[in-house]
Formats: C-alpha cells, structure tokens, sequence
DNA sequence: TTCACTTCTTAATCTAGATTAATTTTTTCT
DNA sequence: AGAAAAAATTAATCTAGATTAAGAAGTGAA
C-alpha cells in the first residue's frame, strides 16, 4: 500500500487501532510533484498538510530585496505545510516547491481536523512530532547565532552529511544564512 | 484557587470534563520564585514542567566566548521548561532564570505523561499549544534573517509594545542578537 | 555536440554590527 | 543618604560576511 509508510510513521509514536489507522489513511490523496513544480505559493491560502513519502522540498520566502530565503528544508517521514497559513487561515507567506522529484500524500485540513476532533491516538501522534520540531527549531535558533557562518556550515555538514549533496549549494547557504558567495569561500577554504 | 488560570488556559484550547481536569490540576505544585533565581542550570537534568502564572523569566545559555546569549523569554501563561533535555533525557544546555518575581505551577514529567497516556483533551491542549509555538519559532527564524538588527529591534517593539519595557535592555538585545552597544546605538537613532 | 541555462568560483570593495574601553546613569543594598 | 554594583551610553577601531561583477564549469534538451 502506498500509505504503508505513513502508517508506519504514525505507529512508531502512537497506537491507533487498525480500523482507526486505515480510516484516517482513507483520506490521503498521493501526488507526484516534480523538480522545481511547487505545493504552495505566496499570498496562496494553505489548505493541506503534506507528507513526504519521497524527495525533497524547500520551503522559501522572497525577502524584500527580492532575495530567496530558504526558511526549511523538508524530507522523507516529514510533515509539510505553511502552519502560519493554515491555522490562522492567512494568506501564506511561504512558497513551498519541490527541490527533486517527488512523491507525498496530501490531505485537507477539514479532514485532518475532524480526525483530531476524536481521535486520543492522532493528538498524541501529532503532539509528540511537534515536540520533536520544538526541539529542532530550538536547536536550530541557538546555533544561528551562537555560530559564525563557517561553523554553521560546519556543524550542519556534522549532522546532515548525507543531506549537503543533495540540494544546489545556493539554497544550502541561504538556509544557512549566508551567501553563496560566502560558502564557496569557506569550501575553498576547507581544502588544501 | 491558585491553579484557576491554569485551568482557564486549558479550557480555552481543550474540553476536559471537570473531573479529569480537577484530578489534573491536583499534580501541580505551586512556586514562587525570586528575581534572579534559577528554575533550571546548565547540566541538570530538566524534569519538570513549569506554568507562569505571573512575571518572567529568560532562557539562556553561555556561548563559547563566554557571553550570555539569551534563546527565549516565557511570561503569564505560558509553559516552560527546556523540552530537549525534559524528552531526550540529556543534561540541559540552558539556564532558566527569573527575570522579575514570579510564580509558576510545576509539574514533574513522569505526571504529565501519566495523564498523557489516557487523555485525548490533554493531549489536543498540548498539541494546539505547540501548534502556536511553531509559528512563532518558524515567523521568527524568517525574521532572524530576513531583518537587519534595527528592522529586528522595531518590528519586535511593535509586536511586544509593553514588553520592551520589562526586561534590562542587554537581555533585549542578546535575544535579538545584537550587542548591547548596538542597541543603544539604534535607540539613539530614533529620538532626535 | 552545441546552445542555453543553471550553478559555482574568485576577487575587489564595502558595510552592519562587533569589540574595546571609558564615562554616565540607574538600581540596589545597608 | 551614600557606597557599591548593575545597566546604559558614546566613540574609535576592527572584521565577518555582503555586494558586485566577471568568468568557469556543470547540466540538459533538441
């Protein structure tokens, strides 16, 4: 089953019973998105919480120099969405596009919603994934500035080895914070 | 009764009956905590979680130059604790310290996980909680680096008018990133 | 197998904000 | 109230990283 991967996911934090599993799985559409197609564009309502079955996406906004800035990066097993948008039902700031060819699973958020109107398992589920984000985003604003730029480069490599080849080096450096320029710097650097 | 607001912070995001939000409340214990104590050192282990029923306090850690860099602050009403070393079981890379007098509820986590495992209202409470703080974290990481020190000291001012006026100026400014100095810098600037 | 496009690199110059250090103002404590 | 400590200001100097610009190297489609 294509939704065997989510499910898996879900279990691996809580314990719904299988009728309950399945019907939530019911209500999953599967998209393939290709390179560069996006899930969500600026001033776009987000309707949908997506989750990556395979690929990778960046989630970026254009700043007011008209600069993309990488805001996240989001892989397999991970949740997509612009969550300001969605749940406070604003137009998004946010443009979401996928970063390789992709495969995920989408559903509304009346769906979702309603789910989590009674389900102890799937509050539980999604509880525990935002604690786990809560961790990251935390870690992740220490390191922004507690480390200069050569050190988050650095530090991300340590943690995300696999991941630094996997997206264009610009969109690396922008979600670090710098400039490609400035990371082209430090990999010379690194050499010799 | 001294855990009331508590009780109506829940209420407003969740509907626990009166009996299961009683046997709740009944978990906490109270604190009151005096300017410049301490809730929580780096290397202890953090186990508890804790509800500000009124003052602040400011989540900090010590950089490897020695400097105060000041990650968060938590007023009335919100829930604090370092999460990443209360999940992971790690020893906590944060200070939590008083900022004013305050008093908080306190719960241990091995409670608050006891009424985890069975109730679905608390776990839509905590669930919607964190909902809203990965908003937060996700608008401020795009303002971290999309608004230069002074675009960064305004548009928090502007969100957080009476704030401002709460917390010594350094604490302001290592939260925002930026040096003391540099504050006084930009403040300057406006008067005139 | 070439044309067009995207990404990466290098180097010169520039700037926001850090650092240092001295001075003033405010707060706290007895 | 007065001494001591904590916080804020000011100014001079310094630096990490931005900006600009140009060329090199990959990538892909026809």
């Amino acid at each position: 089953m294509i939704t065997d991967q989510l499910k898996n996911h879900i279990l691996s934090f809580a314990a719904p019973t299988e009728k309950e599993i399945n019907d939530f799985l019911n209500n999953f559409e599967f998209l393939a998105i290709k390179n560069k197609e996006f899930l969500l564009k600026e001033g776009q309502y987000c309707k949908h919480q997506y989750f990556i079955l395979k690929g990778c996406f960046r989630c970026f906004f254009i700043n007011h120099k008209g600069a993309e800035k990488v805001v996240n990066f989001g892989i397999e097993n991970w949740w997509l969405s612009d969550f300001e948008s969605l749940i406070n039902q604003t137009p998004s700031l946010l443009n979401i596009q996928a970063a390789e060819n992709s495969k995920v699973l989408k559903i509304s958020k009346e769906k979702l919603d309603a789910f989590l109107e009674d389900s102890l398992e799937l509050n539980r589920y999604f509880r525990i994934i935002l604690e786990k984000v809560r961790v990251a985003d935390q870690r992740r604003i220490q390191f922004m500035y507690n480390l200069s730029g050569e050190e988050l480069y650095n530090t991300f490599r340590e943690y995300n080895p696999s991941f630094v080849q996997r997206v264009p080096q610009y969109m690396l450096a922008s979600y670090l914070g710098f400039t490609p320029e400035f990371l082209s710097k430090i990999r010379a650097k690194k050499k010799p």
